[in-house]
DNA sequence: AAGTGGTCTAGACCACGTC
DNA sequence: ACGTGGTCTAGACCACTTT
């Protein structure tokens, strides 16, 4: 491999060409979650640069959290099981300070049919399958969220409410292990709504107290959208904490 | 400047060495917001390390948003007058999707004395003099924030409400500009409450509804606390978007 | 001892912006 | 033509982990 001159209409420079070689052996599953990938050097040798050149490539996916490194270890494909994951995608914290695991719920699971918004924001055709998940998150045995899930039909073919139900860790986790899909980034949107009745219920506060909803989309390898999902989220004991940076 | 060795009880690596360096420089007001610092060979004669060390310490300041490169250019201090750093305190989008600058109203501005919250998220004394600002953010000549900010009043001490009226542009750059005090970066914490009565009236919505609670600390240079503020959203008709990645 | 990532150096050349 | 940051290389040595 080569760098380009500036001749080139497709010009980018090795170590970007280098990161998109390092991401497709990612997407076709040649290194799984968890996994340590081969070393620079050997990689080096496999794409016929330099060390230095896969150690650029190799640090931006790293600070992505697509990739781990791990001194005198290796390099490692980022998890979902890893619970460091789980805050980078549920950015809840106890209003008092203390630390408290989420439990996660499934209440319901069907399939349907896309509808204009589902299908805008999943990239999916109008009327094509879909699978909808209802589920709670509870908070030291106490509702916080209540989540309702998008997901395409084809990617999740085999999701049932039991599969949910056995899985004892997050929902990505569960995505990654079962069906090869990682969740790589995500943009929420959020605003505030009053609780319906059947939420409030749910949540255990008053018909109209102020909740936030959040809308999330998220992205798998090469920025294709696999979720969609609106939370309502109870503010009493928990809030949305956001670093600015 | 030599790399320390293990034994050494405070070791770091030479290029944080040379980015604290580089900081400290900043801090000090050697090189001013939009002006640009020395080109990297120069730094490295100065600091007596590689190119290569000072390059990878700029990596890391650049990447955090306190320094900008240009290629061609040189390397210059980021400032909050670059409109593209907006975004990054004022996480706001219209619902819609288009576009519009948010303008700033500011209503009041007096002096108080620190009370117990006050003081522990500024890292103040109890008691010690605090400015409180009271304002409105308009988008498209409509109120959608109302904020009200808690500034240490010893480094704000010249701070008057005909100065925050005469100024057009963000909070952030009549800080950094009048008072040396640069925005680093700031952490959010967010609820959904109802709109008491005299808030409805200001953001222009009924009593009772449900409105983001945004509160923020936001650090200078050195993780120092230098502004607390609350913030009520009203998201009919923008929401607050956030990245996950 | 061997293998991994982490740091540091020196030098070559490219791409961009200005003079 | 010159100066700036951006890329790429090759090699040395350090720090951490495992064998």
């Amino acid at each position: 491999m080569q760098p380009m001159t500036r001749e080139s209409p497709t010009f980018s420079p090795l170590y970007q060409q280098i990161k998109s070689l390092i991401l497709q052996a990612l997407e076709g599953g040649e290194w799984l979650p968890g996994q340590s990938i081969p070393s620079e050097q050997d990689l080096a040798v496999r794409f016929g640069v330099s060390q230095g050149t896969v150690r650029k490539a190799i640090d931006e996916l790293s600070s992505e959290n697509i990739l781990l490194r791990r001194q005198g270890k290796g390099t490692f494909v980022a998890s979902h099981h890893d619970p460091r994951a789980l805050f980078r995608f549920l950015r809840l914290v106890p209003v008092g300070g203390g630390v408290s695991q989420p439990v996660s719920v499934p209440l319901e699971c069907w399939r349907a049919r896309a509808g204009q918004e589902a299908a805008r924001n999943l990239g999916v055709a109008m009327g094509s399958s879909i699978i909808i998940i209802r589920r709670l998150l509870k908070f030291a045995e106490k509702p916080v969220v209540v989540d309702e899930l998008y997901l395409p039909g084809d990617v999740f073919q085999s999701l049932t409410l039991e599969m949910l139900q056995d899985w004892n860790g997050s929902l990505y986790s569960l995505f990654e292990t079962r069906f090869g899909v990682r969740m790589i980034r995500a943009s929420e949107r959020i605003r505030a709504v009053a609780a319906e009745r059947a939420t409030a219920e749910m949540l255990g506060v008053k018909e109209y107290t102020p909740l936030l909803s959040v809308e999330r989309i998220a992205y798998t390898y090469g920025d294709r959208a696999v979720e969609w999902r609106r939370g309502l989220y109870s503010t009493a004991d928990h809030c949305y904490l956001n670093e600015l940076s």
